[in-house]
DNA sequence: TGTACATCAGTGAACGCGCGTTCACTGATGTAC
DNA sequence: TGTACATCAGTGAACGCGCGTTCACTGATGTAC
C-alpha cells in the first residue's frame, strides 16, 4: 500500500506545472520520431510521454509543425556539432573526407533524426533558428573545402560552388544510403560507406 | 430529367465490373500523390477519385503500400525514359551535363513523385519491379559517365565510382534543391538549377 | 449450342481507432500596493 | 510583511473527422460438360 503511494507519487508531477515542459516535449517529440518514423509522429503521442495532457503541447508550440520544427532545429544543432568534431587532418583532402564521412555517418546513425531535417512537408524549413542550425552546418563544410580554419574570414560573395559540389555528393550519397540503394539488410548502408565513401569523394574535384 | 438519368449514367459506371481497375487506381494514385504529397495519400481517397468503393483496391493490391509501389514503379519507369530522351551530346562531359540536368528538372516536375519513389517507409524497396526501374534509371547514367553509347556491353563486376560519385551529386542536388535550399519561393529552385547545377557538375571528375 | 456452376470483381454499411483541437476549468506563480 | 488579484501553465472530457479493414452480399464472367 505504502508502495502504490509511492509510485502514485512517482507518476504524477510534484507540481501542478511542469517547469521544464517545452524542453521535456522536445525529448519526447525525439523519441517517438526515432521510433515510429517522422511520418507517423503524433503530438498526442508526444504529450503522452511527457507525461502531460494531450492540450499541454499547444501552450508552447502551438502545432505539430512547430513542435517538430524545433526538434528539428535541435538535431540539426548537434549534427552541425559532429561535423564540427570531425574537421580533422592535415590537408584540405584529408579535411573534406573525414567531414563527408562524419556527414553520412551522422545520417546512418540517426536516420529519422537526419530525415526530419530535410522533410519540408513535416517542418517549417523557414524558421529563423532552423535556417540558422542549417547554415551553419553548411559553413562548417564550406570552411573545409575552402581549407580554411575556424577563424578565417566570413565568406560572402564568393565562389560557393566547390562547397555546394561536396555538399550535393556527400548529401546524396546519404540519401541513397538511407533509401536503401546499398540494401536494406542490418549494416548494409553503413558497409557501403566503408567500402564506397572514400573512393566516390576522391572523384570531387576541389 | 432526361438530363439527370443521363449524369447518372455517367457517374455509375456501365458495368458492374470496372475493367481495368488496376490502371485506374494506379492514375488516381498519382493524382492523390501529386495534390496532398505522398505523405498524406489515402487507400480510401484513391478509391474514391477512380469512383470504386474503398473496399476495392485492397483487391489488386494489398494494402496503401502495395499500391503506391506499383505507382512509384510506374514514375521510376518514366524518370528512366526522361534520363533515356536526354542522352544527348558528342563527348562525355556534355552527356553527362545534359543527363544530371534531365535528373534534377525531372524532380522538380514531378516533386510529389519523385520523392515517393525513395521513401523508403511508403513504398516496398525490395519489390522486384520497383527494383528493376531504379537499376535501370541508374544504368542509364551509368552508361553515360562511361562514355558507352547505348549498345554498350552489360557492366558488370567494373568499377561503379565514377558513376555512383555522379549519382550521389546529382540526387544530392535534386534533394536539396527539394528541401527548399535554395529557397522556398515559386521557381526558387528551377533557377538554382540554371544558375548553380552544371558549374557543380563540372567538379566531377570523370 | 445450352446449361449449371465456380470464380472473380466490386459493393456499401459498419467497426473501432487515434488523431488534432476546443472548452470551461483549476492550481501555482508573480506582482502591486 | 501581508493580501488581493492577474496571469500563466496545465487539465481532462468531449467533439468530429478520416482512416484502414471486415463482412456478408451481388452482379458479371468464364469454364466444364
Amino acid at each position: 500500500m505504502q508502495d502504490d503511494v509511492n509510485s502514485v507519487k512517482i507518476l504524477r508531477r510534484p507540481s501542478y506545472h511542469h517547469g521544464a515542459l517545452r524542453e521535456a516535449l522536445i525529448d519526447a517529440a525525439r523519441t517517438v520520431v526515432e521510433e515510429r518514423g517522422p511520418d507517423n509522429f503524433s503530438l498526442r503521442e508526444a504529450a503522452r510521454r511527457a507525461g502531460v495532457s494531450p492540450a499541454a503541447p499547444g501552450h508552447h508550440f502551438g502545432d505539430a509543425r512547430g513542435l517538430l520544427t524545433a526538434l528539428a532545429t535541435v538535431i540539426s544543432r548537434s549534427f552541425g556539432d559532429a561535423l564540427e568534431r570531425a574537421d580533422v587532418g592535415c590537408d584540405r583532402v584529408a579535411r573534406l573526407r573525414a567531414q563527408g564521412t562524419a556527414y553520412v555517418r551522422f545520417a546512418l546513425a540517426h536516420r529519422a533524426a537526419f530525415d526530419l531535417v530535410w522533410r519540408r512537408g513535416l517542418v517549417d524549413a523557414e524558421d529563423a533558428e532552423l535556417k540558422a542550425a542549417n547554415q551553419r552546418a553548411f559553413l562548417i563544410l564550406d570552411r573545409v573545402v575552402r581549407g580554411e580554419d575556424a577563424s578565417g574570414a566570413s565568406p560572402c560573395e564568393v565562389d560557393a560552388t566547390p562547397s555546394l559540389a561536396a555538399w550535393a555528393m556527400v548529401h546524396g550519397f546519404a540519401q541513397l544510403a538511407l533509401s536503401g540503394v546499398f540494401g536494406v539488410d542490418e549494416g548494409a548502408a553503413e558497409r557501403a560507406v566503408d567500402a564506397l565513401l572514400p573512393a566516390v569523394l576522391d572523384r570531387l574535384a576541389l
